[in-house]
RNA sequence: GGAAAGGUGGCAGAGUGGUCGAAUGCGCAUGACUCGAAAUCAUGUAUACCCGCAAGGGUAUCGGGGGUUCGAAUCCCCCCCUUUCCGCCA
C-alpha cells in the first residue's frame, strides 16, 4: 500500500514506477475516484453533524417539539442514505485499485523488463572442477538412499520428496548451522504458523496480480498455506505500534513452504529443485526507515557468510525492476553453482519492502519524538534447505558416488564427514 | 464438535437507549511544593480520516460486520477472538 497523499501530489511517479515493474495503472481513474470519495465524504459528514446536533436537541425537547424534530430528522436521514449508497462502492473500488499499486523500486535498481536484464553483482568461489562426469543431485540422492521422489509421487503426486536417513540429517544440519550463525547476530529463532488469514496474505502482497494462483487455499477455513515463513513472520506485529528503541527487531524462522507451481509444468521436472513443499530458514527484520538500507546489506552479507561457510560457489544477482514483484523495492538473489546444469540456480533472495507491507499490516513505531511512523520490513533467505542440499550434494560429490560433508555441517551431523550408501 | 461466560481508553474497571469518546483508579506528561527525591496537590493525557495556509472545525471508532431507532457501548442478527468445563487429539 502506498500513501495516497503522495499519489495525489505525484501521480506520474507511481505510473512510471509501476510501468517499470510491468504493471499498468489507471492513475487517472484513481485520482478521479479519490476526488469523488472525498467530496462525498465531506458532504456525508456534514449531514451526520446535523443529525448529531439534532439528536441532542431531541433529547432535551418536550414531547410536542420532539415529534416535530423527529419528523424533520427522517428527511435528513433519507438524504444520508442516498449519499452513503453512492459513497460505498466508489470507496471500495478506490481501495481495490490502491492495493494493486506496486512498491516503487529504489533509485539504484536498474529498470528492466525481465530477469534477462538482472545484473550480476559478483561471483564468489571457483566453479567446482571435476575429474570425472558429475552426477546430478537426484542420481546421487537415490544412490545414497537419501532422496526418494518416486514413492513421494505415489503418495502425493509429482514435485514432492522424501528425505531419508542422512538426507534428513543433512537437512537438519543445514537448519542448525543457519540458526546458530543468525542467533549469534541477535536474530530471534522462530517457528511459525503455516496457515495465515486472507488479510495477512493480502497485506504481505501475495494476492494481487495473480499471486493467489501460486498459493494453496482452504476455502472452508478461509486460510492460506504459507509459501514462505516471510508471510507469517512479517505479520507477527500486525496492528502493533512498536517503540523506536526496540528496532531493529530480527527473527529467523523455520518453516515448510508450500507452492502450487502453477504454470511451471515443463520446468525442473527432475529432482527437487522445484517442488510443492520444501523447508526453509528465513530471516525477517523490522527497522526504522533510516536503518533499512544497512539492514538490507546485513541480510545479504549473512546469506553470503552462510554460503561461504558452506563452500559452495555462488553469484549475487541484483534484480531489475521487471523481476521485483509487488512488494519489493530492491531484491538480491544468490544463485548457487549447480554442476549438473552447468549454471547457477537461485537459492537465496533478500528484499527490502520499505513501508509497503507495514502500511498494509498496520505495523508502526513511535519515534523518540513521539511521532507514529510505519516500520520498514525486510526479508532474506538463510537457507532454502532443499535447494541448498542440491548444491551441497552436487558440488561435494566424489567419483565413487559418495559425498563429502562440508566442514561447517559436520558438527551438526555427529562429526560424520562423508555420505555413503547404507550398507 | 457440545455447553457456559466474556471482549470498553496504555492497564484495571464502571456504564443496559439520549447531554457518553466514555466515571473512577493506576500509569504517563507538565507544573507547584522540596536542596533533591518520595509523598501530596493542580492540569493534561486515544487513534484514524476529512475540510482548512492556519487557527480551528467535522466524522468515525466501546472485538468486526449488519440491523432496529430521530438517537446504540447499551436492544436484535451474523462473524471473529478469549476463558472455563466436556469431547477429541499431539
Amino acid at each position: 500500500m502506498i500513501d495516497i497523499k503522495v499519489l495525489r501530489e505525484n501521480p506520474n511517479f507511481y505510473r512510471d514506477a509501476a510501468a517499470a515493474k510491468n504493471i499498468e495503472l489507471d492513475v487517472e481513474r484513481m485520482l478521479e475516484l479519490d476526488r469523488r470519495v472525498r467530496a462525498l465524504k465531506t458532504e456525508l459528514e456534514g449531514i451526520k453533524a446535523q443529525k448529531n446536533e439534532a439528536s441532542k436537541d431531541i433529547a432535551k425537547a418536550d414531547p410536542e417539539a420532539r415529534k416535530v424534530l423527529i419528523e424533520s430528522m427522517r428527511l435528513i436521514d433519507r438524504k444520508a442514505e442516498t449519499l452513503e449508497s453512492e459513497y460505498t462502492p466508489i470507496a471500495e473500488e478506490l481501495e481495490e485499485l490502491l492495493y494493486r499499486i506496486p512498491n516503487p523500486a529504489l533509485p539504484d535498481v536498474k529498470v528492466g523488463k525481465s530477469d534477462a536484464e538482472n545484473e550480476v553483482v559478483r561471483e564468489v568461489g571457483d566453479k567446482t572442477v571435476f575429474t570425472f562426469a558429475p552426477k546430478d543431485h537426484l542420481d546421487l540422492g537415490q544412490a545414497l538412499g537419501i532422496i526418494d521422489t518416486e514413492r513421494a509421487a505415489r503418495v502425493s503426486g509429482a514435485r514432492f520428496a522424501y528425505f531419508l536417513g542422512d538426507g534428513a540429517l543433512l537437512e537438519f544440519a543445514l537448519m542448525q548451522y543457519a540458526m546458530s550463525i543468525a542467533a549469534k547476530k541477535g536474530f530471534v529463532p522462530a517457528t511459525v504458523p503455516h496457515l495465515v488469514s486472507a488479510r495477512v496474505m493480502r497485506a504481505m502482497g501475495y494476492l494481487e496480480h495473480g499471486g493467489h494462483e501460486e498459493i494453496y487455499y482452504f476455502p472452508k477455513d478461509n486460510l492460506y498455506l504459507i509459501g514462505t515463513a516471510e508471510q507469517s513472520l512479517g505479520a507477527l506485529h500486525l496492528d502493533e505500534t512498536l517503540d523506536e528503541k526496540q528496532l531493529p527487531i530480527r527473527y529467523i524462522g523455520f518453516s515448510p513452504c508450500y507452492r502450487r507451481e502453477a504454470g511451471s509444468y515443463g520446468k525442473d521436472t527432475k529432482g527437487i529443485i522445484r517442488v510443492h513443499q520444501f523447508d526453509k530458514v528465513e530471516m525477517f527484520s523490522f527497522t526504522t526507515p533510516e536503518q533499512s538500507e544497512a539492514e538490507h546489506e546485513l541480510l545479504l552479507s549473512i546469506e553470503e557468510e552462510l554460503m561461504q561457510g558452506l563452500g559452495v560457489p555462488y553469484r549475487v544477482i541484483k534484480q531489475c525492476t521487471g523481476d521485483l514483484g509487488l512488494p519489493a523495492a530492491r531484491k538480491f538473489d544468490i544463485e548457487a553453482w549447480i554442476p549438473s546444469q552447468n549454471t547457477y540456480r537461485e537459492t537465496h533472495s533478500t528484499s527490502t519492502c520499505t513501508d509497503f507491507q507495514s502500511r498494509r499490516l498496520n505495523t508502526r513505531y513511535k519515534t523518540q519524538a513521539g511521532e507514529t511512523k510505519f516500520v520498514h520490513t525486510l526479508n532474506g533467505t538463510a537457507f532454502a534447505l532443499g535447494r541448498t542440499m542440491v548444491a551441497v550434494l552436487e558440488n561435494y560429490q566424489q567419483e565413487d558416488g559418495t559425498v563429502r560433508i562440508p566442514a561447517a555441517l559436520q558438527p551438526f551431523m555427529g562429526g560424520k564427514t562423508v555420505l555413503a550408501p547404507r550398507a
